[in-house]
DNA sequence: CGATTTTGACCCGCGC
DNA sequence: GCGCGGGTCAAAATCG
């Protein structure tokens, strides 16, 4: 076990682990969120990680068991250093492809806000069902300045000009999302021509925390969450209330949990889950798309200005 | 009392 | 040209 533990603190040490730093563990034992994630999938980090929790805590310790999640971890770790070059290299062409750009722009005088204000993108937010306000705490500064029903959807969407610099041309709509209430959608129109304001966005982590109506962009969906599809996974890499309370050492959540009086349960409903899921067809299609999608999630393509 | 939100009116593009 | 619907304006209302 000593062993084991010294593997996982050199896992964790290493270059490119973005691995799970704070998990919170649910009371039957998974992960399911942290607040630093892994370069490859974080969902395939975490169910390879729940297996190795759940294997290195079972009553009927398997070696074998243990060996076998550990070469997959490591796996995933080289998959994960090969990926951090890959996002190196791409980090250095983009840079290269800015300079060049910014050159040219220079050159024919040419305004580079005129193609960053036709930017759109869209985020999914969870919300309080009950919360009406509409208000997703961004860390930018916003003013709403109109309100209307749509045709096509009965509740009301909102609109909104961020003001946080004078000249700002970034505006949002933000709609409750028709198919689930729990959910709005933002649209965001532009690009900022500022920086966030650390200050705005600590205060809603801090609003989060307190569980304030008001909503908190945890992070990016650029998908649908609610597209119809024969095989949806939810990559919750939120950093909820709850979360934020669960900000410890891992070795002391690592610690809580082995120490848990309902160990056996725990270790037979993960195993049954983790059963199922292996023996899915669709489950490696599955965590292959959700792979994907995080990959773009976590690292978006960078737009040219 | 200033800042922010609400809300009805208005503008504008699009399809017919 | 007309009607429709989405987006914006701006005066009034509300809030802190």
């Amino acid at each position: 076990m000593s062993y084991i533990l010294r593997w996982i603190s050199r896992v964790r040490e290493s270059r490119f682990y973005y691995g799970i730093k704070y998990p919170k563990i649910d009371s039957s034992g998974f992960v399911i969120s942290g607040s630093h994630f892994h370069l490859t999938s974080s969902s395939s980090y975490r169910l390879v990680f729940n297996l190795y929790y759940t294997a290195m805590n079972s009553p009927n310790y398997d070696n074998q068991k243990v060996e076998g999640l550990q070469a997959q971890l490591e796996c995933l770790q080289r998959e994960n250093e090969g990926l951090g070059l890959m996002l190196e290299t791409m980090s250095r062409k983009y840079s290269m492809l800015h300079q060049a750009y910014h050159r040219q722009a220079s050159n024919k005088r040419l305004r580079p806000e005129v193609p960053a204000a036709s930017k759109t993108s869209q985020v999914f937010v969870k919300t309080d069902p009950r919360d009406q306000s509409l208000k997703v705490k961004d860390g930018f500064q916003w003013r709403k300045y109109g309100q209307k029903v749509p045709k096509e959807n009965p509740l009301p969407r909102a609109y909104f000009k961020c003001f946080m610099a004078p000249g700002c041309p970034v505006k949002k709509k933000v709609q409750r999302c028709v198919e689930d209430k729990s959910y709005v959608v933002a649209i965001y129109e532009g690009q900022h021509n500022h920086d966030v304001d650390p200050t705005a966005a600590g205060r809603q982590s801090l609003s989060s925390s307190c569980g304030s109506p008001a909503t908190s962009i945890p992070f990016p969906l650029l998908d649908n969450p609610f597209r119809p599809t024969s095989t949806c996974i939810t990559l919750d890499l939120s950093l909820s209330g709850s979360d934020l309370q669960n900000r410890r050492n891992p070795t002391a959540v690592m610690h809580d949990y082995s120490t848990s009086n309902d160990h056996g349960n725990n270790n037979r409903r993960i195993e049954d889950c983790v059963a199922s899921l292996t023996k899915d067809p669709n489950f490696t299609l599955a965590l292959a798309a959700a792979v994907a999608r995080s990959i773009k999630t976590e690292h978006p393509k960078p737009s040219p200005p």
